[in-house]
DNA sequence: TCTGGACGTCTTTTT
DNA sequence: GACGTCCAGA
């Protein structure tokens, strides 16, 4: 089959405008090819103008193209610059995340590893349901849930089955994650689920274990794209070498500084190592930074500077030198946010409001962003968080669709049997637990049973819900996803006993549920799927940011991660302390301090022209306040392309350099030790905001009236402790501490402050 | 079986 | 502060 457009241009129409390292990149298409693409080096561009080449002088078929990003977003976008410079009608039916090729693959040949065609995924809480259930069916304590998730993803991430971990981690036949993760295997199969492991390591033992199917794969994708590349996990990586064929026509693209997911298994190592891996290979620089104004680029460049684990390279830029970054001290995170919202006025004369974002490490921190942005009628939107196919609302309405689709289902067949409630309660539910197992048949055919032969009273309560969900499938045969959705929420009454709450929080409520119906309907226009599995299987795989609005004028809020691949003309990097930013959870390992400095990296190098670093020395957490002192990272940025705003407290006084051995860190090792910030003046703090109650606050109410046994805390003489007793109250409280010295004393609160 | 209140955990980050 | 879990009492 040859090229589909041939008029649509010639070598040099898609060539013009690239600088030559681009062009390389776009013409190099024989054997294994490594672009190291710096941020903001106009990537994206040279990969779409690639496949462009692809397809009009290489003879390549759109379908004989897997691509895969990082995110639906990113796929989507790409799709639609192909589109442009390819034409509209073009379809890339392999353009997509790794997690979605992996459904389409399970879709094709799941049955090989004994995944069935109508298979459900499992998100995370849906697998935390599922692993909570094994566990009490096995009668364990002791585990938690998610330790026991955490070590069946690992599991997977190493494409290992309960049997084989069990061989390679020489656990014992009784170790109970193992036991656990055994349950939790048979039961996802009785459920027909998977969860989004699954959907990266099941398609790699499907093709591991099936040569035919593997050559299948070999011959349909002649060529392979990889944006991204230095976020793959070793399944990824394993997976794309098991189909690739012999031709090795294979492109990725990365950068090693913006490696952020380690945490989920992502591994640096196979982008550093791309070109050993892959003898021959071509190895291209994108080193042209087209975004950031040169002084953003210096900061970012001399932060990133310090890692070791990377490929030495230097981003340029042909821009101006642009306005110094900005470092903002505030003095608490309610102050910091009200001095970035005057920024964001000051700045909105000028700039658009969705070309400004801003970013922190943590979701948990928007709350004073937000309260600060609606006091200012200031449009925005948070990306994440709370997604709205988490709310509970949402999810039990899912959870009937879902069953409708998979009555094997188990899971969501426990959140709906008594949602709304019918009187169905846990005894009845562990009665269906135990004759599923004891017949081995699935909860929906247990219930069945019991609404027929069960205790009276069960017969009673569980016939209607059997005749809702019954009557519901007969709809299946020839309705829309719409229509079902719709009498889904009539039969279950689910509608009615919201609107008979009549508070403003049900209220809240049906409006999401009528957004959820807007969404099946879109989903049925868009996409001329009108099949309830698909938007089912849409809606597992779709991320936050990819339904966000980019172009409503709208602050965008967001975590560093999210941030990740956009770009924007002002930013905000806040929270920028010690134990936020980099994050204690990071201390433990060496590498951990690389990877939030990176991190950083990734969110500095978002900005275009206008860039501030944010930091609080007070900072409300879990419900009290917390001193901190700033980021090591503000001190490795170079002085010469950085202003200081603000009378926040000084760095020598706040920071951590003063207080221990992080003076000479250049290239040292977090450690995991806790500092505190010496008791401040409320007088220092920044009085930029016209909110006088958001400074209303002294640092002794804040810290320790707060105080409790068991409250960690420092004390500038004694070092770090823990309080055993408190008496007395506010002010005057006296707090009887023993201190990591194994000494003990009675210490009024107000010398201690917090720590961790 | 349902409800409300006490209590503990949580916060890294997401497909 | 916010949410889930557990328990006592209706």
């Amino acid at each position: 089959m040859g090229p589909v457009i041939m008029n649509a241009g010639s070598k040099e129409a898609i060539l013009e405008g690239l600088n030559p390292p681009q062009r390389d990149a776009v013409l190099a298409n024989q054997g294994p090819v490594l672009i190291l693409a710096g941020a903001g080096s106009g990537k994206t561009r040279a990969l779409t103008r690639k496949i462009a080449y692809l397809i009009q002088h290489e003879g390549v078929a759109p379908w004989e193209i897997l691509a895969v990003t990082f995110t639906n977003k990113a796929a989507a976008e790409m799709r639609d610059r192909c589109a442009q410079l390819v034409g509209d009608r073009v379809e890339f039916p392999w353009l997509g995340t790794f997690h979605r090729t992996g459904v389409r693959m399970l879709r094709e040949h799941g049955e090989l590893v004994g995944v069935p065609q109508n298979f459900v995924i499992y998100d995370q809480s849906d697998q935390r349901a599922m692993v909570n259930r094994c566990i009490k069916g096995l009668g364990f304590d002791k585990v938690t849930p998610q330790s026991v998730a955490e070590f069946i993803n690992s599991a997977k991430l190493r494409a290992l089955t309960a049997r084989e971990v069990a061989v390679e981690d020489d656990l014992r036949p009784d170790d109970r994650f193992l036991r656990v993760y055994e349950r939790y295997e048979e039961e996802m199969k009785k459920s027909a689920a998977v969860d989004f492991s699954d959907l990266l390591m099941q398609p790699l033992r499907m093709v591991r274990d099936n040569p035919v199917v593997a050559s299948s794969y070999k011959r349909r994708w002649r060529y392979v794209l990889v944006d991204e590349f230095q976020d793959t996990n070793q399944v990824q990586y394993d997976l794309l070498r098991a189909t690739l064929n012999d031709e090795r026509r294979i492109c990725v693209v990365g950068d090693d500084d913006q490696c952020i997911y380690r945490w989920r298994g992502a591994d640096v190592g196979h982008i550093l190592g791309f070109a050993q891996d892959f003898p021959g290979s071509t190895v291209i620089r994108l080193e042209q930074n087209y975004r950031s104004s040169g002084r953003i680029l210096a900061a970012a460049s001399a932060l990133i500077s310090s890692n070791t684990e990377r490929h030495p390279k230097t981003l340029w830029t042909d821009r101006d030198h642009g306005e110094l970054v900005r470092v903002h001290r505030a003095g608490t995170d309610l102050a910091e946010a009200d001095y970035v919202i005057g920024q964001v006025r000051a700045r909105r004369a000028h700039v658009p409001l969705r070309e400004m974002a801003i970013f922190y490490r943590t979701n948990a921190q928007s709350r004073p962003f937000e309260d600060a942005l609606r006091r200012s009628a200031i449009p925005y939107r948070v990306v994440g968080g709370l997604k709205f196919y988490d709310r509970a609302e949402v999810k039990d309405m899912l959870a009937y669709l879902k069953v409708l689709v998979n009555p094997s289902d188990a899971v969501s067949l426990e959140r709906i049997i008594n949602t709304p409630t019918r009187g169905i309660g846990q005894k009845t539910i562990q009665d269906l637990r135990d004759y599923a197992r004891g017949h081995g048949c699935t909860m929906w055919e247990a219930t069945r049973h019991h609404a027929m032969a069960g205790t009276p009273g069960q017969q009673k309560k569980l016939g209607p819900f059997v005749d809702i969900m019954a009557g519901l499938a007969g709809l299946m045969e020839d309705s829309s996803a719409l229509t079902i959705a719709k009498e889904a929420l009539e039969r279950s009454t689910y509608l009615e006993r919201l609107e008979a709450e009549d508070t403003a929080e049900a209220d809240a409520r049906i409006q999401n549920l009528q957004e959820l119906l807007n969404a099946i309907e879109e989903f049925g226009v868009a996409s001329a799927d009108h099949t309830l599995s698909g938007y089912l299987e849409q809606v597992a795989l779709v991320s936050d940011l990819d339904s966000a609005d980019l172009s409503a004028d709208n602050l965008m809020m967001m975590t560093v991660h999210t941030a990740k691949g956009l770009e924007f003309d002002t930013v905000f990097v806040t929270g920028m302390e010690y134990g936020l930013f980099p994050h204690f959870n990071s201390m433990e390992e060496a590498l951990g301090e690389e990877e939030e400095r990176r991190l950083a990296y990734v969110a500095m190098t978002r900005a275009k022209t206008h860039l501030t670093l944010t930091c609080a020395g007070q900072r409300r957490r879990f419900g009290t306040y917390e001193s901190s002192p700033p980021s090591p990272f503000l001190d490795e940025l170079p002085p010469e392309v950085i202003e200081e705003d603000g009378r926040g407290p000084q760095r020598s006084a706040f920071s951590a350099r003063a207080t221990s051995g992080w003076g000479n860190r250049r290239r040292g090792r977090l450690s995991g030790q806790i500092m505190s910030a010496p008791p401040v003046v409320r007088d220092e703090f920044d009085q930029s905001s016209g909110f006088d109650e958001l400074n209303d606050w002294s640092p002794e109410s804040a810290t320790a009236g707060a105080l409790r046994g068991g409250s960690r805390v420092f004390h500038p003489s004694f070092g770090e402790g823990v309080v055993l007793e408190v008496d007395g109250d506010d002010q005057d409280a006296k707090a009887t501490v023993r201190f990591a010295t194994g000494l003990q004393k009675r210490i009024i609160s107000r010398f201690l402050t917090r720590a961790g």
